[in-house]
DNA sequence: TGATGCGCGTTACAAACCGTTACAAACCGT
DNA sequence: ACGGTTTGTAACGGTTTGTAACGCGCATCA
């Protein structure tokens, strides 16, 4: 029972000390994706374009009805879910190569509000477009279904840790996401910006901004981390990994 | 602001006080599916075959290679995701006319264990024939596709009524989503039999079990409900919901 | 038949964790 | 420099958890 993929982003160690990522060098990514679609490939199929984006608007217009999803090509966005009486919610954020939109597939309307954090940009992909391209092009249809299930599976394996994990935990397992993302892209994986405010995290992981600020501090006094407001460096992805229960959420 | 969508069962109040549904009259509800999924015009494209099923025994197999989807037929099912380290966390359960194993699609393995509760039984949908039926008949791609579609809403709603309500507001919800559940499938939407466990309820809500005991018998005080064991009376609806904030989460 | 063990459910009490509240410091744009 | 927003820190209090005890139903077995 020794760690079983224990190194999820260790043996990616060549970019681990890559350069920082700020919000200039997130949009000069390598193109092919880790995430399961090609834009290149899919552009064959679907007439896409680049998405103005305003930051801390939604690029769905509210009121607007369902008509495209979104690929990241830049940034992150974060999901929320809102309810009818004003609670809500932050269900996930969304990188360069994540799908956005795709479980409001066969609805009039949108399941959830997307907003856009700082520097972010998007391809959109008409929806009319995708479905034909998805019963025409076999191999679309199963990009598509997998990216759906992937979604299904990131979702649950978030519900694990939020069920299962206490509050500095669970901000530990968020952390090694978030580098294990960023290293999937080329980033370095202990060295990076949070994109989103401490309300947003708090509110993703079913806490108080005020309890991530202290599991935050704490994981810093133990020399786990870093942290200066958003910067964060991993000093011990080691200890890191002990505190989320290994292999804790995450892909 | 006055109580939106505040009947979800008030107004199938015909069947409302139907039959309590029993283990016995479960199994004999009527085809015609609420769920999107109507298991004739389905047959006509995949050959599906009754699971034979054994109480308290995974429908999947461990070790086996991932082969079919599952169509609840009668009962329920609980659904677990596990961690390397032995936590456990029940991410929902599943009754007639919901799918099983949609998150595996794409997969060689299978993402999360499946248990079924006492007296469940599933229509096995083999994997392949499925997809085929997904590119040859276009209805079958949409239904697919809203099926998993409608399973990330479904897990968002819970990550909104985890994040956002306390211990027996939640207990609440959940109690509310049961009922719901029930009407829709044509039973009585205020008198049912829980077919989990306090732990199985516990687990899906974040919370222990003793905790579950507790909301459950303040509810019970409070005159919302009547509970014994298993069995429950839903007596004041309206109450209940405000308790769970109106609209709280389900579907 | 009655005894025993086991899992499930309920309740009480104490302890821990996290949320609440309040305030100060750092950062940002104007 | 200014005000507003974000973040950090601390003390307090409440909700939730942990622990333990007990009742109940059911299966096993003498």
């Amino acid at each position: 029972m020794a760690m079983p993929a224990t190194d999820t982003f260790a043996t990616q160690a060549g970019n681990s000390y890559g350069p920082i990522n700020s919000y200039a060098t997130m949009a000069m990514a390598a193109s092919g994706d880790a995430c399961g679609l090609d834009i290149e490939a899919i552009r064959q199929h679907v007439p896409m374009r680049r998405c103005k984006h305003v930051a801390g608007q939604n690029i769905y217009h509210a009121g607007q009805p369902f008509h495209a999803i979104y690929l990241v090509h830049a940034g992150s966005y974060k999901i929320c879910e809102l309810a009818d009486d004003g609670r809500e919610q932050v269900s996930g954020f969304r990188m360069r190569g994540d799908l956005i939109g795709v479980e409001s597939i066969g609805l009039k309307a949108y399941a959830s509000d997307v907003i856009a954090l700082e520097g972010s940009e998007a391809w959109e992909l008409p929806y009319p477009a995708v479905l034909r391209a998805c019963l025409h092009v076999p191999e679309m249809h199963a990009r598509l279904t997998s990216a759906l299930a992937a979604e299904i599976r990131s979702d649950r394996s978030w519900m694990l840790m939020l069920g299962t994990l206490a509050a500095e935990r669970r901000v530990a397992a968020f952390l090694l996401d978030v580098a294990s993302r960023y290293a999937r892209l080329g980033y370095s994986a202990k060295h990076f910006i949070l994109r989103m405010s401490r309300i947003d995290m708090a509110s993703f992981l079913a806490l108080k901004h005020e309890t991530v600020s202290r599991a935050l501090s704490h994981l810093h006094d133990m020399s786990y981390i870093d942290v200066q407001r958003r910067e964060v460096r991993v000093l011990d992805v080691h200890g890191l990994r002990s505190m989320a229960g290994v292999g804790a959420a995450l892909n």
